[in-house]
DNA sequence: CATAAACTAACGACCGTTAGGAAGGTGAAT
DNA sequence: ATTCACCTTCCTAACGGTCGTTAGTTTATG
């Protein structure tokens, strides 16, 4: 029974080379199974490719769930700004976010309805959460600067995107010099 | 010839299918042409890839020039901030920024070494013409908070590929809409 | 007349997919 | 306890189609 084994391959295999990119001989060979057991399992390369994205996204939700609860007691600041380096040592999951900002920015496009109706609630679903830290913390700590919590949720959204696509794309390196660059004005901004 | 409408052609097929997506036979039919004849004006795929590239880079670099250069005598925030409203009125260009996103984040597996050989240097000018920008500015207007003027440059590109990425996918909507929630606190976070 | 730029035809390789069958396990009927 | 049917999971073989590419030839240009 192959068959576990076979999305978190198709999420590297897809992260790496696109949904065009990537074949499905490469997958099933390196699951250790020929290309058509493929089909027993999935009804073809979009089923696989739509099976692996909701995965993703699965996981990655829990994933970042798991950290904001963990650092719920936290000052915001820590929390937002630790949320960076923590994302670093995750680095094994890195392959999923990968994939997933590679099928937000660049779905392909005979599955482009399929992917965004599954992307947005995904990314709204993010900004909700962030904008409703923002407003509980600011009660208590009433540090931030406007009472606009959404649209700093969503600013805060756009730093760490940007970032992050420096990091699974260009290394550690660049994400950090990125971070040490953009976090300080960001905060700046941010507070009263 | 039919060959000055191929790289603008194959830049668009490149930009919205990926590297590997993109395909020959679309290419030429959209310009009017065989397949085979592209072989007349380039030696294959990869070479019609870079070549495009290059293109690709070389437009878009004295494109950005042009709004610095004309936007020179205004306040650095009216030139920063100008920046994304000018780029939406220049949507016929949003087809070679997408491309150079694109290949910046995903860049084909096999061309990997050839393409971040062209890209780094495309961006570390723009980096260094936007640190340059901060600098001359704050010694006139002196409003920076800091005078760290290359993490600044590093913070707006940042903010900047995040709001173009979103622009080149998502539309302007969306765009407009990070835009607003990121600019004001991105600018007071700049300034004193 | 020479050269560039297009064409037709076809190549081998790989693509996703389907058909059909072998191996193994499960569970009900004998 | 044994047999039988069934289902799952894998396999091999092969399909039609598209891919990038090459060879050889014709057309157009200058």
């Amino acid at each position: 029974m192959k068959a576990a084994q076979l999305i978190p391959t198709a999420l590297r295999h897809f992260a790496s080379h696109g949904y065009e990119g990537a074949s499905l001989n490469d997958i099933a060979q390196e699951v250790g199974i020929k290309k058509p057991s493929i089909y027993a399992h999935y009804s073809g390369k979009d089923d696989l490719f739509l099976k692996t994205m909701a995965y993703a996204l699965g996981e990655q939700k829990k994933h970042l769930a798991s950290y904001f609860v963990e650092t719920r007691q936290l000052p915001l600041e820590t929390s937002l700004k630790g949320f960076f380096d923590w994302f670093i040592e995750e680095s094994n999951q890195n392959d999923q976010m990968k994939f997933i900002l590679r099928i937000a920015y660049f779905p392909p496009v005979k599955l482009e309805h399929e992917v965004t109706a599954l992307i947005n609630p995904f990314f709204d679903s993010i900004h909700r959460h962030l904008a409703r830290l923002f407003r509980e913390r600011d009660r208590t700590e009433q540090i931030l600067y406007s009472d606009d919590y959404t649209s700093g949720a969503l600013a805060y959204l756009t730093v760490a995107e940007g970032t992050m696509t420096e990091l699974v794309y260009n290394g550690i390196d660049a994400y950090q010099q990125r971070l040490t660059a953009v976090w300080p004005i960001f905060w700046r901004g941010l507070v009263r």
